[in-house]
DNA sequence: ACAAAAATAAAAGTATTACTTTCATTTTCA
DNA sequence: TGAAAATGAAAGTAATACTTTTATTTTTGT
């Protein structure tokens, strides 16, 4: 991975861009695992100043508060999934193998080492796995969609049932198949973690929800 | 529908059963009405005890805190939705007649006069479509399962694996399916009255849902 | 019908959270 | 080097999520 690339959010998430900054660059750094490790709700700007020997009101300074840094995490997080999924899938022409590989590149766990700058991407997908509902299903979803906030999702689900399309252009629902593959995946994996007896994994990886994906999709598209 | 049934809710999750008074099925009742009305974040046991008319001190000798009471409506929805599906499917013996029965019994919406007790069916339908995730997707999930708070939802996903398992023995994921199924018609629920450019739908109704659920899972196992 | 027990209500108190404000200090960079 | 911008420290505020105490009402057994 090209280690130099800056996935852009959008403008009115934050107050200050924290890639522009040492300071807003250890928020996003160190929000990410305090987050992993002790969830949204115990987290508190409080506790993220004293871990990065910052100060309260200087993060005030970046973000409007938890929810809105949360919403930031959670658009690198899609964007880095449309990054990896139009790069997995570039250069290919079949389209079966296209979507194939898709569908492998969204659902497959991060690994440790494939690090995008300062991001702990493993951690990242940990705090996806177990807060990304929160983020939208509140009463200002609306309100929020208005402001554009979710757009990197939208252009990713946009993407996947294009791909879908171009397999099999008669599908009817490719929208709501790729919200099933974006979304399951998480589910699944927060399944696999704390309700085991409700997955049929037998195996302590998660290749299984790849294989469920893909089995489901190619059983409905063919 | 039978009015005189109870759903029978495990007695770990409240300190003195709602259903055992009156001032416990208004709490039921209204803090249903109250927080589809203002959501989970800004539902308070205050607010509530003055729609009552009650006294906040009151309702916290029914519950622990709101997370318990959200509990105890979870899983009175599931409770309910398990119920709705063995109805529907008694005394049937075609096998796919079953499955697609219980398929719609999970994904068609409650109608206003379907009322089970003084429970708000429509509004509680949309509190789970809204908040479900919220409820377990916590750092306690692990503790709060070892207290057997999630044991309808299990018993519902077993009662409806076993039933793709009943129609088609060799299908590998019939749990995974049944989460799908069961949490993606909440989801597509979701995103039809929030996100309507993410679904696939034209119609003012769900009926697509319904649908699109069960193209997928005969498309899986036939 | 009545006393004892249980349930409920009212009011006040506490710790924490999620900020905001003000002002001082440090850093940046033109 | 000096002005502007960024950061830090500390104190303040309103709301939340409870707990506690005490008073009042309701229920229940006899």
């Amino acid at each position: 991975m090209l280690s130099s690339l800056t996935l852009t959010i959008p403008e009115n998430i934050y107050i200050k861009d924290p890639q522009s900054s040492k300071l807003g660059r250890r928020i996003l750094e160190f929000s990410i695992i305090l987050i992993d490790k002790i969830g949204i709700e115990g987290f508190t700007f409080k506790k993220l100043a004293l871990e990065i020997q910052s100060n309260e009101s200087s993060i005030y300074r970046y973000f409007e508060n938890k929810h809105m840094l949360m919403l930031y995490l959670v658009s690198w997080y899609w964007g880095w999934l449309e990054y990896k999924l139009v790069f997995s899938t570039n250069n290919l022409t079949d389209k079966k193998e296209v979507l194939c590989r898709a569908i492998s590149a969204i659902t497959e766990n991060p690994k440790k080492d494939e690090s995008f700058g300062f991001i702990d991407e493993v951690a990242l997908h940990q705090i996806i796995i177990h807060e990304y509902s929160k983020i939208f299903q509140t009463k200002d979803v609306d309100e929020e969609n208005q402001n554009g906030y979710f757009i990197i999702y939208r252009r990713l689900i946009d993407r996947l049932s294009q791909l879908i399309l171009d397999y099999n252009s008669d599908f009817k629902f490719p929208k709501m198949l790729a919200n099933t593959i974006l979304q399951g995946a998480l589910k699944h994996n927060f399944l696999n973690q704390h309700f085991p007896h409700l997955t049929d994994n037998n195996q302590q990886n998660c290749e299984h929800i790849k294989i469920y994906f893909q089995t489901l999709t190619f059983k409905l598209l063919d």
